[in-house]
DNA sequence: ACATTTGTAGAGTAATTAGTCGGTTTAAAA
DNA sequence: TTTTAAACCGACTAATTACTCTACAAATGT
């Protein structure tokens, strides 16, 4: 495995682990199985690594997700593809999706330009303004609209992973979750 | 102020802001306005400070708590006097509940006896399983629901803080969250 | 009044940390 | 083949960290 792509997943897990303070770069080093140098070539500081350790996890979500959600014209089964698709995703990388969080709730998240980060969640809001704007949600605001979506969300993925479902359980609870946040929300 | 308690105010701050690693111990007692010894001389090492600091918090929750549902004899208004009064001291104080879930998701939380643990959340599941048994809830499994319950607790809590509302829109969104969640999971 | 404990201070220390540097190996270009 | 550049190494450094130590002040008990 190259050693940059190495340095990378070691990194991400111990992160994820152990915090942005709590994981020294000597660690990483070691555990990835290369020398301190070699780390500091390929990332000029930690700060760096933990900015483009970011940039490429939000890509992955974000590739996969659109991936899924194209195509569909429907704003609800759109709606519905952008639920099931994330769900998918952040259970089979939960690391990575766990770092996301990490990043996006620390003081690291300020290295991203405002500019990114909106330019990042724009096919979300996308789907979402559809939605509202055909009035298949109730009559609550859509900022209150997206707390309650996003919290089943964050419910539901930690639920399926503590219970480590079967493909076909996992599936059943995904389409469960989603009718219950229908109902809730439209 | 007694210093003891000024220490304690300024490194929950810090450390909601910075994580336990970020917010090293010379900061906290400048912050405080007393010297690094004193820091030490009321808390053998950091580790103390930061269990402490918890085990103070999640005491003031659960006694907050306690008051507000003792008295109710019928168990779906205990259990919403539970969900009501949790909402409003994790919003009332919430550098002390944001403490408090940075803590349980750290590696810190292996200083507390898992006995404790338990202990601590004994009145929140007793209400639960109240419910439960007596068949106040869906068909679903009761992890499952507590999932959902958790979930929309903090995305409606989130929201509030995030949208600082006056007394009364507070009061009735809380009202409105828990009829939401209450169709939910009924 | 005196003695003892407790609170407070801040300089000091050993360990750890992010990041550097000079040098060697590997790989690609000329 | 020779030259150049990129990858890699690990010892080193300056700064920071958790924590100690000694001394002094305040409170408390006798």
């Amino acid at each position: 495995m190259d050693k940059k792509e190495k340095i990378f997943d070691t990194a991400l897990k111990l992160f994820v682990k152990d915090g942005f303070h709590g994981t020294p770069t000597s660690k990483i080093a070691k555990e990835a199985g290369i020398a301190n140098g070699t780390l500091f070539h390929h990332f000029k500081t930690k700060d760096i690594l933990i900015k483009e350790l970011y940039l490429k996890s939000k890509e992955e979500i974000n590739d996969y997700i659109e991936e899924h959600i194209k195509g569909d014209l429907n704003p609800k089964t759109k709606f519905k593809a952008l639920y099931i698709s994330s769900l998918n995703w952040s259970i089979d990388h939960s690391d990575k999706f766990q770092f996301i969080l990490l990043f996006q709730s620390s003081p690291f998240l300020k290295l991203i330009p405002q500019e990114t980060l909106d330019q990042q969640s724009q096919s979300y809001y996308k789907v979402l303004n559809e939605c509202y704007s055909k009035n298949l949600f109730t009559d609550l605001p859509l900022d209150y609209i997206y707390t309650l979506l996003l919290n089943h969300f964050m419910g539901n993925k930690e639920y399926i992973i503590q219970n480590s479902l079967s493909q076909e359980e996992r599936k059943n609870l995904i389409n469960t979750s989603f009718d219950l946040l229908w109902r809730m929300i439209s």
